[in-house]
DNA sequence: GCCGTTTTCGGCCCGACTGTTTTCAGTCG
């Protein structure tokens, strides 16, 4: 698929486009096209082939024009002419703070900047100070931008960003001034990574609120402490992550979530259609001429557009708007329709939890019934089990299941998908359980597609387990061929797992909602190996919810009775 | 470059802050 492709080549044009001077609505509509090239769940090669370029709204004649000279030649001419004056290591600077393109633009063409060690000598030997509209303060604070980005930190991890946020809001809830928070920005719309922690307040007294958040026991340094804002880093045992907390009148309170919740995009969508109605969104709330007509909550905000609340993680203008405006908005997966896990790990291989402390776990968070997959004979450095300690597993679950009447204990495996294709037990183990997890450990390039589609065939095997095999912080994920997959899974009738621990987040939204447009049915499992994993559960949720999946897409939202009697997925 | 139930031309989200300036441009979120 080239979809990514020929977005890094919009976005390109967009950024040099700036940079040169071009300012303009061009520049905007380039990155547009970029993000919804980005986010499109089609191959944009099969779309060109049905000559449906421009049925994508967003993507006019020009850009389906170049889109198909790329598809054909591989070549792009506007990219190229985009570029012939703006090296590619000058876009890279549009990144740093408080440096953006009219500078770099200024820079470049007066002073020949094209790299960052140049920007750094510019600022050094005082000539950058000597340009038009430029003084000591400006570079000083391109100095300080400067210092930003070349420490920058790699994105964070929704779970850290989670557990940041949640530390932060318990601290707070005790300051008598603030009357209601929450997390916002990217955090809210439970993105797999967040680039920064944001939370909203409402308050009285501004000053006092920031001060008493910089008295975060956690806070390593304030970066910024006025009455509306206040910008602190906050160290965990991983890194220093930072942290603002914004301020608003009460009154405000909603307009102001809504706004910082983002995505940008989305609030541009919802602007141009308050605008058409002759009304206007702002931070401050919904008005019409000087008339405040909403602003108390998100609800409110919303209604004013005939819209009803579109839940955060729907909120990236993917058609949600649309959908919601002709009455019938995705309705989403709720954390409460999950019954219950179906990827857990015990004391038996590698977890850290007994049988009996994993139904107890089980029954506290509500659920009916809970996995029990542990690793197969194979995996060696995961003490995977042999079918003789399987059998005895099985047994001990019988047992508890006649005991334990609020909680069912389901037997299974997650079994290894080994270098021929075959599973790592025979089939006569297999059809003794109840879930059967297939997963490649080893040999991710070595004809994983193949193993994977050889797995399916099996007749016991239930769901494919993290079939990217992706680690967001770690590694890229095997050698395969998702659409294959896909379609594999379709005509087999056999789940896919989004695998909730936070770092693998696998299969991604992007091709959960390939899966659910196909009518693949998704697990989601925890992969818990100790108490604390029970807990990803959410992160899961959050980006099933992102991916638009409902009830009826999940496995794990069938009752025990249902689930059981489930032969085919 | 995209788009249209006022428009095929003339719009395109909104506001704060900062620093450079005498009324505004650049940058950010």
């Amino acid at each position: 698929m080239k979809n990514k492709e020929l977005a890094a080549l919009f976005s390109r044009i967009g950024d040099a486009l700036e940079i040169k001077g071009e300012m303009g609505f061009k520049i905007i509509a380039y990155r547009r096209a970029a993000r919804i090239l980005e986010d499109l769940t089609d191959d944009i090669e099969k779309i060109a082939r049905e000559n449906k370029l421009q049925e994508i709204p967003g993507i006019g004649s020009g850009i389906a024009k170049k889109i198909e000279e790329y598809l054909k030649t591989g070549q792009m001419e506007k990219y190229k002419e985009a570029l012939s004056e703006i090296p590619e290591s000058l876009l890279n600077l549009l990144e740093i703070q408080n440096l953006g393109a009219r500078t770099l633009h200024l820079a470049h063409n007066e002073l020949g900047v094209k790299n960052l060690e140049d920007l750094k000598r510019v600022i050094k030997n005082g000539s950058l100070v000597k340009l038009y509209g430029l003084g000591e303060k400006k570079a000083e604070n391109i100095k300080k931008g400067i210092e930003i980005y070349e420490q920058a930190q790699e994105r964070i991890p929704i779970f850290e960003a989670v557990n940041i946020v949640e530390e932060v809001i318990e601290y707070l809830q005790k300051c008598s001034y603030i009357s209601r928070l929450s997390p916002a920005g990217s955090l809210r719309r439970m993105k797999e990574t967040v680039g920064d922690i944001d939370i909203l307040a409402a308050g009285t007294n501004g000053a006092q609120i920031i001060r008493y958040f910089t008295q975060f026991p956690g806070v390593s340094r304030v970066l910024a402490a006025g009455e509306t804002k206040g910008s602190a880093m906050i160290s965990t045992q991983r890194s220093e992550r930072q942290v603002d907390l914004r301020i608003v009148d009460e009154s405000e309170y909603g307009a102001a979530l809504q706004y910082f919740t983002g995505s940008k995009a989305h609030n541009i969508k919802l602007r141009s259609m308050a605008r058409e109605k002759g009304f206007k969104i702002s931070e401050y709330g919904v008005f019409r001429g000087d008339k405040k007509i909403a602003g108390y909550d998100e609800e409110e905000v919303y209604k004013t557009l005939n819209l009803p609340l579109i839940p955060p993680e729907l909120r990236e203008d993917r058609g949600e708007i649309e959908l919601a405006l002709q009455g019938h908005p995705p309705q989403v997966v709720n954390y409460s329709d999950i019954k219950g896990d179906l990827h857990i790990h015990s004391r038996y291989s590698d977890g850290s939890l007994s049988l009996r402390e994993i139904a107890e776990l089980a029954k506290e968070l509500g659920y009916e019934y809970i996995a029990i997959c542990d690793h197969s004979q194979s995996a060696k450095y995961a003490y995977g089990l042999t079918s003789e300690r399987l059998k005895q597993q099985i047994k001990e679950i019988d047992q508890l299941n006649q005991e334990l009447k609020e909680i069912k204990l389901l037997k299974g495996t997650e079994v290894d998908i080994l270098q021929d294709g075959q599973l790592d037990f025979p089939n006569e183990i297999l059809k003794e359980l109840d879930i059967v997890v297939a997963a490649i450990h080893s040999g991710f390039k070595k004809n994983v597609t193949e193993r994977i589609l050889r797995a399916m065939d099996n007749p016991f095997v239930t769901i494919i387990a993290h079939p990217s095999g992706r680690l967001i912080s770690k590694r890229e994920g095997y050698d395969v061929d998702l659409e294959k997959i896909l379609q594999e899974a379709k005509s087999k009738q056999k789940a896919l797992e989004l695998n909730a621990y936070y770092d693998r987040l696998d299969l991604n939204e992007f091709y959960l909602k390939k899966a659910k447009e196909q009518g693949i049915k998704i697990s989601i499992g925890t992969d818990a190996h100790y108490a604390g994993g029970f807990q990803m559960m959410r992160f899961g949720v959050g980006i099933a919810r992102r991916a638009w999946l409902e009830k009826k897409d999940i496995l794990n939202c069938l009752s025990h009775n249902q689930l059981i009697r489930t032969k085919n997925i």
